[in-house]
RNA sequence: GGUUCCUUGGUCAAGCGGUUAAGACGUCGCCCUCUCACGGCGAAAACAGGAGUUCGAGUCUCCUAGGAACUACCA
């Protein structure tokens, strides 16, 4: 078998686009999972969306995902430049695009900007652009005199007009188009550097590439590549062509959704091993039964004939979950890490953090849900004693002042803050009271954090509070609602 | 408009001629429980429509409808 050869190949134009982010891991675990070699390639082809910050945010966007390169411009594998940029000024495609035209496939185009609007359609509001191939009839001499004139110009491929051309791709089976439809596309742009269409031909087949995988986006003008590989003579690539992950309303996803790159989903407090998990199982699925896999584990099982056909809608409910689920597996030292800026935004005076982010761990599905879930540990917020009025444990704000009053001594005496103890005086109250321990559980709960639901019960509060503070907070519990009740 | 592709619950999806049509997220209910969450159990929820082929069709063919992508000197 031949050395599987993949490669990722953006364009640095700004940040890293869930869907790149995908093809990028699908390329990577195609080549990985035989042991094949996955390769960077850069395509600044176009001078005018080149940013140059985009380079960093692709290292660091593939780093952070664990998705390694094995060749690229900071990894030579004998097959440099991995930049098009550098391998346009080494003249690579100029040499290529000038053997098409001596074969008679390709010729110059000297048409004008003019020239070529007058050729555009609008049809149901959208500019349709054909090219009629007017320069292919220029003659030698024109063509010559055109050039040493230093008219701009660009180079163009020589479609058929006749007859079809089939392409073959792994997940969409054969499809053929008329010849007819093909356009005349642009190799060279005036300003000498390659079109996508041709710099990616060219540069597939002199870095080996066997696997070309790609959006689907793709899908319709690969035959025209294939009429370039055919004139040059080189093998056509294994075709992979992954779905669009769109939006809820089924458009491609963009920027407005406002989590369509892999830097929003950070910043969102993702976890990038959460994001790459969950983007591979957008279009795909594993054999068996299951959904979370580390990248490793991808490389094992990842089959792309498994690969769908239908676009997948990207579900950010179903992303949080599993963020949820790689954060409760996490060690808890680490989690602690990553909780710490935020319970140290949120909280300021001084308490256990360790303690409080134990408590957060199973309850929270990215970081930044730390705050509100526990705000009240700083200050109890203003709230209704309604909220002291609960159905099951039988508690209205009438029973809840007694029940305050009368535990009010209990802890006033109770030296051992501990969550243990505190529980154990609770309990022995309730015992001697004779009640549910909601009854008393409740009221005291909401007595000290305000909230209708906590991380965490009255005892636990408690302990992290400290005797001081809640005390403070009985006590002004209680003052609360007897002048409600008042 | 043209071309190409897609179509199983709200979403991701399994299925590859014979199944009670998996599973996951979400939703709802129950259990656990000092509230919530975690965990456990359960429920509701789908083959776009129509013709064929076949003993038998979500699975094959065709048509219709809907959706999407492409249709740039952008990738």
């Amino acid at each position: 078998m031949t050395n599987i050869r993949t490669r990722f190949a953006p364009s640095p134009t700004g940040r890293m686009h869930v869907g790149n982010l995908r093809t990028a891991l699908y390329a990577y675990l195609i080549a990985k999972h035989e042991g094949g070699t996955f390769i960077l390639r850069i395509e600044d082809t176009d001078q005018e969306r080149f940013v140059p910050e985009a380079l960093g945010i692709i290292y660091r966007s593939l780093e952070e995902a664990g998705i390694g390169h094995d060749e690229g411009p900071d990894k030579d594998g004998g097959y440099g430049p991995y930049v098009q940029s550098e391998r346009q000024a080494q003249g690579i495609y100029m040499k290529y695009a000038k053997q098409l035209i001596d074969q008679g496939d390709a010729y110059y185009c000297f048409c004008d900007e003019e020239r070529l609007s007058k050729l555009k359609k609008v049809i149901n509001g959208k500019e349709v652009h054909f090219y009629d191939k007017h320069c292919l009839h220029l003659s030698k001499e024109e063509v010559e005199a055109n050039l040493a004139a230093g008219k701009p110009y660009v180079i163009r491929m020589n479609m058929p007009t006749e007859g079809t051309t089939t392409f073959h791709d792994v997940i969409y089976g054969d499809i053929t188009v008329n010849n007819d439809e093909l356009e005349d596309l642009i190799l060279i742009k005036s300003d000498g550097f390659p079109t996508y269409n041709f710099a990616n031909v060219v540069d597939d087949h002199l870095m080996k590439i066997t696997h070309v995988v790609r959006g689907n986006e793709y899908l319709s003008s690969a035959p025209k590549y294939n009429r370039i590989y055919e004139a040059f003579g080189w093998d056509i690539p294994v075709y992979v062509h992954c779905p669009l992950i769109t939006d809820e309303n089924h458009n491609k996803l963009s920027k407005r959704s406002g989590h369509s790159s892999f830097e929003d989903l950070l910043e969102q407090g993702f976890l990038p091993e959460a994001v790459v998990n969950f983007v591979a199982l957008c279009g795909w699925s594993p054999e068996e039964d299951r959904e979370i896999y580390s990248l490793d584990e991808l490389v094992k099982v990842f089959d792309y004939r498994r690969i769908s056909k239908s676009p997948a809608v990207f579900d950010y409910t179903k992303l949080r979950w599993m963020n949820g689920e790689y954060i409760k597996k996490m060690d808890f030292d680490a989690f602690y890490e990553k909780a710490k800026p935020f319970l140290e935004s949120t909280i300021h005076r001084s308490m256990d953090l360790k303690k409080v982010a134990g408590m957060v761990q199973s309850r929270i599905e990215i970081f930044p849900d730390i705050p509100e879930l526990i705000d009240f540990l700083e200050e109890v917020p203003d709230y209704e004693i309604e909220l002291y009025r609960n159905k099951k444990s039988k508690t209205t704000p009438e029973t809840s002042v007694e029940v305050l009053k009368e535990l009010l001594p209990v802890f006033e005496q109770q030296e051992d803050y501990s969550n243990d103890a505190l529980f154990a005086a609770l309990k022995q109250y309730v015992s001697e009271k004779g009640c549910k321990n909601g009854y008393a559980m409740w009221p005291l709960r909401i007595a000290v954090s305000g909230k209708q639901s906590t991380p965490g019960g009255a005892s636990e509060i408690m302990e992290l509070l400290g005797k001081e503070e809640s005390l403070k907070r009985i006590r002004a519990a209680i003052r609360k609602l007897e002048e409600a009740l008042a």
